[in-house]
RNA sequence: GCGCGCGUAGCUCAGUGGGAGAGCAUCCGCCUUACAAGCGGAGGGUCGCAGGUUCGAAACCUGCCGCGCGCACCA
């Protein structure tokens, strides 16, 4: 296939795991292995997820490590339960990053693009892409991911481009698409429209001006936080309602600096409450203004080109818009018009969300998709149920926003990016042509291209092929899920389901939609809650932390925090942990190696097993069945916890032990427990392998030989829970067993007795407490020793009332420790005893708590009343001192 | 301003009507031959505040305080 390195087999394994040493053999083998490939004619049934296509000028950051884990532990999982499952890889085109970050490498050369022209400098721009663009793919093969890679896509590629054209056709036939002149967001950076969501909003410090307009008996003030646009006033608005204004409205003032007259109009828009309850009326520079200039047909003076630098004749003219501020106010001082001033003043300003420029209102001529059909039909697939959005709170978040949609500015005046395919006629004429199709003479393409989401809106099907019919389509469309990132709901999710169902809208209802569910996980934050950013200097490299700890570790401790839309936390203390984790997994599977577990033959049946041996497979199959139940709410963080809590605590710290006694002895008995040992890790290596593949994968093979085999964990059927194996007698024994450990080590601990000191001790009351066989284990475990002739009772330790564990200390025994430790007991024993008895002294509670509640406060009052009867004894039996 | 969410151990978070939990951090003791990236033990919380519903509230309701987020407006 290919000449992909051979991880080599181990014979055994060393006594620490190194990512290092396997992630990037291991990932290569599997692409060399075809393990991740997707195959359109199979028998399996489909499962597909498309990538939230990342942008071609980013790199993976650590929102990206997150989300890319939980889809790959999704898909993964998907492809062991023998569906097909196909991951699709690709990258949207970032038409303003991108061209920005071509244009700054021309600058540093001299040159701009407008001296290579539009059609040298695009294909600037895709020699860019191949040699610079596209880096987070190799990083994601760092993480894992498995996507199929022979199918990587580019929002920018001539099929899914053929979709773009295709889209807007219909879109255009439908009149769902119109050009039109409005106020859009303007970046005189980027020198582009770009849509509301570009926008990010923060409150800034600015200025309030209040100026008065007109003079004598007809002044009216009015006050701005852009004085700037006063030049290009063309009315002053009031409330309809204002006593103040009534007899001004009508009239006309003269506008200072400029000489115009400008109407004084009224108007609802206008807060009477607010400032001195007049407005000056800017339409050609805000938005509201320019609905107040419709509704009383004024004029749209423009005062300012498309670097925000005034054009309006006089002494500004030429100055940027934030020299021209100061210089503005600083005349109408002079003129004596300043009636107030307010700095600073904290007021909202909009950003370029590319490059945090200043937002400049603009009147021009745009694009827009008519989003009120389409976003009623993305509301109503959620509402009726067709598409489900997972956790459900977010449904409020997304009908907030589909149901309030402004029309969607679909123009950019970018290079890069797709060309609108309108033509314009000479005499004003407009035409969409359909593919193929030859404008007429003299006509001439639009110079604009659309915004990169109306791309990434396709992706769901042009990945696919779309608009042809294709076999992909048939298998896998529609995406199983869409997994991405609340924040993002708006960005694509909401477009994606737009254009997915108008796309599909004639198409059989299993077709008609993107994906059957959105899924929408938090933001990655730092150790302390807090949001990462640059400035802040909280942010964390995730290739960083997988050179240290392995992709695995960063994968789990993602995993772990992933809570249904919650924000996650990280720390680097929390992937040692996680390293610490894989590291257990590794030397819990080098002790079954040297102990000789198999996963060779048929499993013993539950009856011919050892207590330990069924209680773990008890465990493991409630722990299937758990995890399987939190699969299904996309619960990674329960399921991550349930497997690390069984891994951890049952397999490692009780069931190995539990089973060395066992080992050692050998006979049939060792047998048996050597398959069972080999078939708990084989599981739960398979149960984890979504969440950490590699060290999966590679403590799978040396503990099948699946190496000798060219098989991988990644293809090794999910775990089905078996109930045959489930066994409540088993887990009680094994957890009276664990309190009757537990007690004889608070003891020694208390004691003071090294953990290496056999202590000599006699045992009563196993048989009782129905562990009556299990001497030998409880022996082990606490690291206890047979008493022997000379054997002497000095401490004694009752458990449960039925257990006791009579010590011989040699005289060692602490008695102020003991005194202590009994005090404790009791002080808790005393209340318990009294909080069951205050229930059962209640009649309302005897009257109507359920009966198995009721009798269970009886059992519990008995236990510490038993409890503190034995405990003063014990502390009567004590020697003085 | 409208809406949503959150407030539980030092930190980060689970826990949605019946004995306050986990991981990390802390303290004590251990190299007990899978693992010191480990093992055993321990300490630590009036569950934001105040009312209410209930036999019973961390959980349900109301109000308040604090924090975060989204949307709109901000002349």
């Amino acid at each position: 296939m290919t000449n992909a390195p051979e991880p080599q087999p181990r014979a055994s394994l060393p006594s620490q795991y190194a990512p290092a040493e396997v992630e990037s053999a291991r990932y290569e083998r599997w692409v060399a292995d075809g393990r991740f490939r997707a195959e359109t004619d199979s028998d399996k049934p489909a499962y597909c997820i498309v990538i939230p296509p990342p942008n071609v000028t980013g790199n993976l950051h650590v929102g990206h490590a997150f989300e890319h884990t939980l889809i790959d532990t999704v898909i993964r999982r998907k492809r062991m339960q023998g569906f097909e499952a196909l991951w699709q890889p690709g990258m949207d085109h970032a038409g303003i990053a991108t061209q920005n970050v071509v244009e700054r490498k021309l600058a540093s050369e001299g040159v701009s693009r407008h001296d290579l022209g539009r059609e040298a400098f695009v294909e600037k721009v895709w020699q860019w892409k191949e040699e610079s663009g596209g880096q987070i793919l190799d990083q994601m093969k760092r993480l894992g991911d498995s996507v199929d890679w022979d199918r990587e896509r580019f929002t920018m590629d001539e099929g899914l481009s053929r979709a773009v054209r295709t889209i807007f056709k219909r879109l255009y036939d439908d009149e769902l698409i119109y050009r039109a002149e409005r106020i859009i967001n303007w970046c005189p950076r980027c020198q582009t429209a770009i849509s509301d969501i570009e926008v990010d909003h923060s409150d800034d410090d600015g200025e309030l001006v209040s100026i008065r307009y007109g003079d004598g008996e007809n002044a009216i003030v009015v006050a701005t936080t852009r004085a700037e646009t006063m030049l290009g006033d063309t009315a002053v608005a009031v409330h309809p309602g204002d006593e103040r204004y009534r007899h001004l409205v009508g009239t006309e003032i003269e506008l200072p600096l400029t000489g115009r007259r400008i109407p004084i109009v009224a108007d609802e828009h206008v807060d009477p409450e607010f400032g001195t309850g007049a407005v000056k009326v800017t339409p050609a520079h805000d938005p509201n203004d320019f609905e107040i200039g419709r509704r009383h047909g004024l004029p749209s003076i423009t005062v300012m080109d498309e670097r925000a630098v005034i054009t309006a004749h006089g002494p500004f003219l030429g100055l940027d818009r934030f020299e021209a501020r100061p210089a503005i106010v600083a005349a109408l001082r002079e003129q004596g018009r300043i009636v107030a001033e307010k700095r600073p003043y904290v007021h909202a300003v909009g950003h370029c969300s590319r490059c945090k420029t200043t937002i400049e209102p603009r009147l021009s001529k745009q694009w827009f998709v008519k989003v009120a059909p389409l976003a009623k039909e993305a509301g109503d697939a959620v509402r009726d149920g067709r598409v489900k959005v997972s956790p459900p709170e977010m449904e409020k978040r997304y009908f907030a926003w589909v149901d309030n949609l402004h029309d969607w500015c679909i123009s950019r005046q970018l290079w890069w990016g797709h060309r609108i395919p309108i033509w314009h006629g000479p005499n004003g004429e407009q035409v969409c042509l359909a593919e193929g199709e030859e404008p007429p003479a003299g006509y001439v393409q639009d110079p604009d291209v659309l915004d990169t989401w109306f791309s990434s809106a396709l992706w769901p099907f042009s990945t696919m092929g779309w608009p042809d019919e294709t076999p992909d389509l048939a298998k896998f469309y529609p995406n199983a899920i869409l997994l991405t990132g609340y924040d993002i709901l708006f960005f694509w999710v909401a477009r994606m389901m737009m254009f997915g169902l108008y796309a599909f809208k004639d198409a059989e209802p299993a077709k008609a939609i993107p994906f059957g569910e959105i899924v929408l996980h938090g933001m990655v934050r730092d150790q302390f809650g807090k949001k990462m950013s640059k400035s802040f200097g909280n942010t964390i490299d995730p290739i960083e932390w997988m050179d240290r700890y392995g992709a695995d570790s960063l994968r789990f401790t993602l995993a772990l925090g992933a809570n249904p839309g919650v924000d996650v936390p990280i720390g680097e203390d929390w992937v040692q942990a996680s390293r610490n984790f894989c590291n257990k997994l590794w030397n819990a599977t080098r002790f079954a190696l040297i102990s000789g577990a198999t996963t060779e033959g048929e499993l013993p049946a539950a009856e011919g097993l050892s207590t330990p041996d069924r209680w773990i497979l008890s465990r493991l199959n409630h722990t299937i069945a758990a995890v399987d139940e939190f699969y299904a709410d996309y619960e990674f963080a329960k399921l991550s916890d349930t497997l690390r809590h069984f891994a951890w605590d049952d397999v490692c710290d009780w069931y190995l032990e539990l089973i060395k006694p066992v080992l050692a002895e050998g006979g049939v008995a060792a047998e048996r427990t050597r398959r069972v040992l080999g078939e708990v890790l084989e599981t739960l290596l398979r149960l984890l392998h979504p969440l950490i593949p590699f060290v999966t994968e590679e403590l799978w093979l040396a503990l099948t030989r699946g190496d000798q085999l060219g098989e991988s964990v990644m293809t090794a059927p999910w775990p089905a829970p078996r109930e045959a194996y489930l066994d409540d007698v088993a887990e009680a024994r094994v957890t009276a067993i664990q309190r009757v450990v537990g007690e004889i080590r608070r003891f020694r601990s208390d004691q003071g007795v090294k953990p290496s000191q056999r202590v000599s001790t006699r045992l009563t009351g196993l048989d009782s407490a129905g562990i009556g066989g299990d001497e030998a284990l409880i022996r082990a475990l606490a690291r206890l020793g047979e008493p022997g002739d000379d054997f002497a009772e000095t401490a004694s330790l009752a458990i449960d009332g039925d257990v006791t564990v009579a010590f011989d200390t040699r005289g060692t025994i602490d008695v102020a420790a003991e005194r202590a430790r009994l005090a404790k007991d009791r002080t808790a024993a005393e209340k318990e005893l009294e909080q069951c008895r205050r229930k059962l002294g209640n009649e309302g509670f005897l009257g109507k708590a359920p009966e198995n509640v009721v009798a269970g406060i009886r059992e519990r009052e008995a236990a510490a009343a038993a409890a503190i009867e034995r405990i003063t004894a014990a502390l009567a039996a004590l020697p003085e001192g």
